[in-house]
RNA sequence: GUCCCCAUCGUCUAGAGGCCUAGGACAUCGGGUUUUCAUCCCGAAAACACGGGUUCGAUUCCCGUUGGGGACGCCA
């Protein structure tokens, strides 16, 4: 039975790369029916307070990566970590010493086989390491308290993990952590070293870069599934044409050997693509779950609110532009984009205009899509102008902004008692 | 400095000796649809870092160079 973990020290923030490895973590475990667990490295008292870890859990929630087992706090683990000490000590494995010269008494430092090491990474392949430089390394402080290697390998061991899957920077612990595992007598887990997140100039990818905690993403309106697939993609490829994946597919196709042994760049462009795809394969329940919670006024009809998001979905790229593209549809009271005021409205008859369709609109039998489409171009021609002369000013009227969905189908979403009181309301405002 | 790793279009990648005049996606550019914006459709431009081998034949294997990254804590 396969057992993977995600082992994060909780920080505060979860970056994306940690939040990639999670995900290779649990995709593998899940493929192989296997068992994905959650250890929480906290042995840093300053820095892991309660809402760190809180906001790892919340991360891990919000991507949907659920754990198998209950967690495990490496603070606590702290007397297990210490036995094993004393037990490399009794079997000669480990010796005291003060080399770093702190004064304040003696380390427990391992001492290291003294022969050549080699492993297969589930990534990388066969890496090896000559025992000139291989140095015997602290497993417990002078101070009595452990180590992250002693720690973190004693832990592996507990949690009898078979797959540790980590980021590229802990490969050359790896030799110290294998040394730990046969001095400990423990069976020796597969290891898979996963390639950094950069950015631009190839240097780790850090929050100057834009968003790169988990938490941005959320908090910017992002899809969680969308950040999910992206993230996976930046390393992996099915090895077909596929990029956008549901979760299912993810887990199907997931494999460790199709990793990328290099570096990847977060292309922000492309995971807003991907963010669109997620939103537009998205259940019209959650769109109106969305909607409703970005404008309050939205619930009051649902019918409208229907014809709403039908018109506007291929518009919204993420939650968050739901407020500024859509809001209007919800309010009277909505602001007008000045320059588009100045072009469109502030022009010669563009008011005139604007009262002469205003009328044609009152007196149409029937007010839909064609009718206000028909009637538009027929007072265009009569007048002598450009069909574009009035629908430009009519959208800023109705709308406040230039850019919305086709105009005809949004007037005929709004309907005409909107559609009237906004050009009125317009005409008044700017004549 | 020492050790380790990496190297295909701008970016993410396919490619596991001939299927490659190197495929896809995002971005870019051009065209169409939409008299807005977005979406969508069509098309274009765009890469095997360099030098040696091995081989009948290298993007693919080996070596070197260059470039990039990582690790060298009584941090995790």
């Amino acid at each position: 039975m396969i057992r993977t973990r995600f082992a994060p020290s909780p920080t505060g923030h979860v970056h994306i790369g940690n939040m990639r490895a999670a995900i290779y973590n649990w995709l593998y475990a899940r493929h192989h029916g296997g068992l994905f667990l959650l250890r929480m490295e906290d042995t840093d008292r300053e820095r892991s307070t309660p809402e760190a870890v809180q906001t790892v859990l919340d991360a891990m929630d919000w991507l949907g990566l659920d754990t198998d087992e209950t967690p495990v706090y490496q603070s606590q683990r702290r007397e297990a970590h210490l036995a094993a000490a004393e037990q490399l000590l009794a079997d000669g494995h480990a010796y005291k010493s003060d080399k770093g010269g702190t004064g304040r008494g003696e380390a427990v430092v391992f001492r290291m086989p003294g022969s050549d090491m080699s492993f297969t990474d589930g990534v990388k392949g066969t890496l090896t390491k000559k025992a000139e430089h291989l140095q015997d390394f602290v497993i417990v402080r002078s101070d009595g308290s452990p180590v992250f290697h002693l720690a973190n390998v004693v832990d592996d061991i507990h949690m009898q993990v078979t797959d540790v899957i980590r980021g590229d920077d802990h490969v050359e612990n790896t030799f110290r952590h294998l040394a730990l595992y046969q001095a400990l007598g423990a069976p020796v887990p597969k290891f898979a070293h996963l390639p950094m997140i950069v950015n631009a100039q190839g240097k780790p990818y850090s929050k100057r870069d834009g968003a790169a905690f988990v938490g941005d993403f959320r908090a910017n309106g992002y899809l969680a599934e969308a950040l999910f697939n992206y993230l996976v993609l930046l390393g992996w490829s099915a090895g077909d044409d596929r990029e956008v994946f549901t979760r299912a597919e993810l887990i199907e196709a997931f494999s460790l050997d199709r990793v990328q042994s290099s570096a990847a760049q977060f292309d922000w462009k492309k995971f807003e693509w991907m963010n669109g795809e997620h939103l537009r394969a998205l259940p019209r329940d959650v769109h109106r779950a969305q909607y409703t919670q970005a404008i309050p006024a939205a619930q009051a009809d649902a019918e409208y609110l229907d014809a709403v998001i039908t018109v506007m979905e291929e518009r919204i790229k993420r939650w968050d532009d739901i407020p500024a593209m859509a809001g209007f549809f919800f309010t009277d009271d909505y602001a007008y984009d000045e320059a588009a005021v100045q072009k469109r409205l502030q022009k010669e008859g563009a008011l005139d205009l604007l009262a002469a369709l205003e009328s044609a609109y009152a007196a149409l039998p029937d007010f839909n899509a064609e009718t206000a489409e028909q009637a538009l171009r027929q007072l265009a021609e009569e007048r002598g102008v450009k069909p574009a002369d009035l629908i430009h000013p009519v959208r800023i009227a109705v709308s406040g902004i230039p850019q919305g969905p086709s105009l005809f189908h949004m007037l005929a979403v709004l309907g005409r008692d909107r559609v009237l009181t906004r050009m009125q309301r317009t005409r008044e405002t700017f004549c």
